[in-house]
Formats: structure tokens, sequence, C-alpha cells
RNA sequence: GGGGAAUUACCAGAGUGGCCAAAUGGGGCAGACUGUAAAUCUGCUGACUUACGUCUUCGGUGGUUCGAAUCCAUCAUUCCCCA
């Protein structure tokens, strides 16, 4: 499995929504004459466009990016599959780019492509909306105490609590007929390529204001629109979204505009803040502030 | 000018003599997280303390009481109704 390594390098810019990721990595990208590859996971499905705030047309046409609108919210997309293409896409470019940058804030997606992720067989759609509909029915317990029976390596470390961990393992167990955690190996896979990682964070405070007026710009730009005509769609996963959620509220007649607007704003800024926490864990970001652009190139020529 | 209602922790808001450092929700903070992860879930949130616990809070002041966020007096502020 181990691959010959090679000098070809991955620069990954990660930080929390709003930071000022998109207008670095594309003037960074420019002077490295290279191209983005994005991993944000809501920028890659071509309905979202004003909510998910994807470069402009101008950047995206001076600097090439890969992974934005790729799919559709009625496709089903994870981040197996995005490793698979990314390392896919890595290998295409590298013949001609010695570095490629990757920018984004999903850390799952990050980590996937950094360190791979266990493959587990595909669970049949059928099979997990009847679980869903079970849960609903009939509640958590009886799910629960089935899993315990099926995968107790599991279940003795798994929260417990959270529905979507249960309904996960439950749904391999169940199609494969071994226990979920048979398939979490966890092994990082090797890469023949190297990683620098660029971490961009700023003041809460300052990084929570940026936050907020950009979605005050979001709605300006037709975001209210643009979730309009998302609407009849609103059940899909793809749209739990912060910016289409909220919206969807109000086209239900539940919340007013201006409620979903603030709504808007702090499930963003929640977001923002679970993104670090992520983030944190990840002893191999090297930390910098957006401003600090000469410092950041120095660092990347430094490990190049 | 007369009558009524209110004032609780960051915000909203419950509590009407001891079980109240004060419900609940929101916000904020901290954290978990291998698959649609911008999701989902957990903990903390007066101060000091690792903890046991101690101390200071419920608009201000003064009182009643063994004991007050809760009762009384008074002052202040806000809102509503009548002039």
């Amino acid at each position: 499995m181990e691959e010959k390594k090679t000098n070809k390098c991955l620069i990954i810019i990660i930080g929390p929504t709003g930071v000022g990721k998109t207008d670095l990595s594309i003037r960074l990208a420019n002077d490295f004459s290279t191209e983005i590859i994005s991993s944000d996971s809501r920028q890659f499905y071509k309905e979202l466009t004003i909510g998910t705030a994807i470069p402009t047309p101008e950047q995206l046409l001076k600097i090439p990016h890969h992974f934005i609108h790729i799919r559709s919210i009625t496709d089903y997309y994870n981040a197996c599959m995005y490793e698979f293409d990314v390392i896919d896409k890595l290998h295409s470019l590298f013949q001609s780019k010695d570095f490629v940058f990757m920018v984004g804030g999903s850390g799952m997606y990050i980590d996937a492509v950094c360190k791979g992720i266990d493959e587990i067989p595909d669970v049949d759609m059928k099979l997990r909306s009847m679980l869903i509909e079970r849960i609903n029915n009939e509640g958590l317990d009886n799910i629960r105490a089935e899993l315990k029976i099926l995968d107790p390596e599991f279940y003795a470390t798994a929260d417990i609590r959270n529905s979507q961990r249960i309904l996960r393992a439950m749904e391999v167990c169940l199609q494969t007929g071994k226990p979920f955690s048979s398939f979490r190996l966890k092994t990082p896979k090797k890469r023949n390529f190297k990683i620098i990682k660029v971490g961009l964070n700023r003041e809460r405070e300052i990084l929570y204001e940026r936050i907020n007026q950009r979605v005050d710009e979001m709605i300006k730009n037709g975001l209210v629109e643009e979730a309009k005509e998302l609407h009849k769609h609103k059940g899909l996963y793809a749209l739990k979204t912060v910016g289409y959620n909220e919206l969807f509220d109000f086209f239900d007649g539940i919340i007013s505009l201006e409620r979903a607007i603030e709504l808007i704003k702090q499930n963003t800024r929640n977001y923002a803040r679970r993104q670090l926490i992520w983030f944190r864990r990840d002893k191999e970001i090297h930390w910098f502030h957006p401003n600090q652009e000469e410092e950041i190139t120095k660092y990347i020529n430094q490990n190049i």
C-alpha cells in the first residue's frame, strides 16, 4: 500500500467559515501558479451558490477550482467518495504541478484526504429509511438494545445518546451481517505527497462580526430567492444547511424573515465554533492570522 | 393630576416565607464526532475552590420574621388606563 514519496505537495488552507480563506487562497494559488481543490461539503452542490459563499466568477476564472458544484443536492455523496475523487484529481494535477492547494472548512472531508477513511460497504437506502421509520415510531431504545447485541464493541465506546451514530452503526451491521466496528480499522493511509496544513483564525468577536456581515450580504445578493427555488426539496439532507433551513421555516410561515436572518447568523457562528474545535485537535496545523500573508508564504516555502 | 401593572443571573422568563445560587428556553463557552458532518450529540454557564464547601445576589433603602426573591413601608424606573 505504501507508495513512493514524491516531491509533490498538498497545501491545505483550513479555517472556520468567514475567516477569510477564499481571498487569501486565491492570491496564494496565483503566486504558486497552481489550482485549488475545495474541501467544503456544501460547495459540492451545484444548486447552492450564494449561501455557501463559493468564490466569485472572477475568482473562479482567475484560478481553476475543483470540487465546486460537482453534484446535485439529490445525489448521495460522502467523505469516502470525496477521498477517492480528490486523490484521483491530485494524481492528475500533480502531473503538471508540484503544489496544489486545498481550501475549505469541512474537517471530516479534509481528514479523509489526509489520512484516508475506512472503506465500509454502501448501505441500501431502503434499509436506512426503514430504520429511521422505526426510530420515529418506537424511539431509540429498541434499536439501541439490538445494536448492543450486534456490536457490543462499538456500543461500549459509542455516544449512545446520538441517534445518528446509532443509526449508522445499525445500518452497517444489518447490511453486512458483521459488526460495524469490524470495519473501523482507523489505520491512516500513506500518501505519496507531502501535506502542509495552514490554519487561519482571528479573534472570536471579529470572526462573528464578519459572519454577521456576510450573512447580510448574502441576503442582499439574493439568498432568499435562491432558497425559494429549493424550498420544494427541503427534505433533502444536502439542504440541512445553514442559510437554507432557516429560510424554509420562513417560507413555511413558522418564523419571520428577520428571525430567519438572525438564526442564520447565529447558526453560522455556532458552526464556526464547532469547526475550530475540530481543527484544534489536529496538531499538524500551523495557525496564522489571515493578514499574515508574508509569514504564511514563508512557512509554506520552508516546508515544501 | 388619578388608577393599575411591572422591575429576577448575559437576554427572555418561572418562582409569591424555609426544599432557591434561583425552573425553563435562548445566547455564550467547552467538548465529542469514520460516512449526505454547514449534520448530530454532550457538559458548563454568580464569585472563590480540584472537590466537600464558603461567600455575595432577585431595582434602591429601611422594616417584619428564627428565616424573605417572596410580606410591609418608602424611594426610583418602565409600561398601561382615565384626565
